[in-house]
DNA sequence: TAGAATATACCTACCGGTAGGTATTTTTCT
DNA sequence: AGAAAAATACCTACCGGTAGGTATATTCTA
């Protein structure tokens, strides 16, 4: 038997109960606002578990932060496996981002909060890997479009800002202000800003 | 002599001082990796003063949502005594948040920080009140311009919402993406969203 | 039976908060 | 006006509690 976590399946191991009880609980009340104590309750598990895993509060963090970089890298790989013209390929990348979001909501949260918002006593940590790592997969995409002459020869960064910026403001939207949802607003504003883009314009 | 503070205006008193450090350190730290000790050592008083003037952490925290609050009633008392249409009034308001929000950086950063991310084990507060202090002030520009004719009759909630996600958009791309700031995009959402609302489109 | 995984019990450092005291200004009373 | 009383504005020193973290013993499991 060779598959992991054979016998007594019935609960995630210590390990990944405490990784995702921490996510949860550093979404919601911040790095600082979050105790070991509270983490490792909740966990159901003792505090020397969690330090035998991550080794510190600071440790288990990094953990999660290491493994929302996997996540993200591997949902790219699988965008960047994508065919079609740029504009397609762009909006299967939204659509694998909002789901990847969906399915980590909480890891979203937190990652967001400590982007967007105060530093909460964490530890220091690049976070502008995340957006380098959008902006890297939007550049591929755009640079394989000049390349088949799809559009035009623009910088693929300049472009990727653009992008990103549609893409942030889309999910920004979605996030804060479900009520205005609009499943169509992501197609119609990429659009809109090809329109200046794809060849056939010539301006 | 009644004036106040005659002597030695030099420096600001305790209590004005501690009110500002501790703005500046829950923006950038947040409320819980924030400790009273740091707070009043930067201030250059003793612990006791804090407590004497605010009573505790959460008191001085209370005390600084209140003055915000204070600021952001002074500041939309003062857009609701301009006058002129509609469009016109909306922009002076735009124009005079963006100003306050550039006076009181490290305010708003801390405020908004704790509205769009984790509660940073801050007291309970409702943050949705300056919300609807803005809700409400372009109601009642809206509703001013429903009484002279000049604007459809719409409830006013429903363009109230309209607006206040322009200027949300508007003041969030210029506080995280100051490159690509443009002084007159306001303007030109503002006049987009009102191509369908003034009475002279009729559709 | 060895080692991985867990528990009990504990440590030190720092947290928010306070006790108790003092210098200085303001108010009150005569 | 001038002394007495009281309020204001601060201090040093310390408290109980809890934070993150650990030494050590025990229990599973292969």
């Amino acid at each position: 038997m060779k598959n992991p976590k054979t016998i007594d399946a019935a609960q995630l191991n210590s390990r990944e109960r405490l990784l995702e009880t921490a996510i949860g609980m550093f979404a919601v009340k911040g790095y600082a606002g979050t105790s070991v104590r509270e983490i490792v309750e909740r966990a159901g598990v003792s505090k020397p578990v969690l330090y035998y895993y991550f080794k510190s509060k600071e440790g288990l963090f990094l953990a999660i932060l290491d493994k929302a970089e996997n996540l993200q890298k591997q949902l790219l790989l699988e965008v960047l496996e994508s065919e079609g013209n740029v504009l397609d390929r762009l909006l299967i990348l939204y659509r694998r981002v909002y789901a990847g979001i969906d399915e980590h909501r909480s890891l979203y949260k937190m990652i967001h909060g400590l982007i967007s918002g105060p530093a909460q006593g964490a530890p220091d940590y690049d976070f502008t890997r995340y957006h380098r790592h959008m902006i890297n997969a939007i550049c591929e995409i755009y640079n394989a479009g000049i390349a088949s002459g799809e559009v035009k020869k623009i910088a693929a960064e300049e472009i990727a800002y653009l992008v990103l910026s549609l893409i942030d403001f889309c999910l920004h939207m979605d996030q804060v202000h479900p009520q205005s949802s609009d499943p169509q607003r992501p197609a119609r504003l990429l659009r809109m800003a090809f329109q200046g883009i794809n060849k056939g314009t010539e301006n």
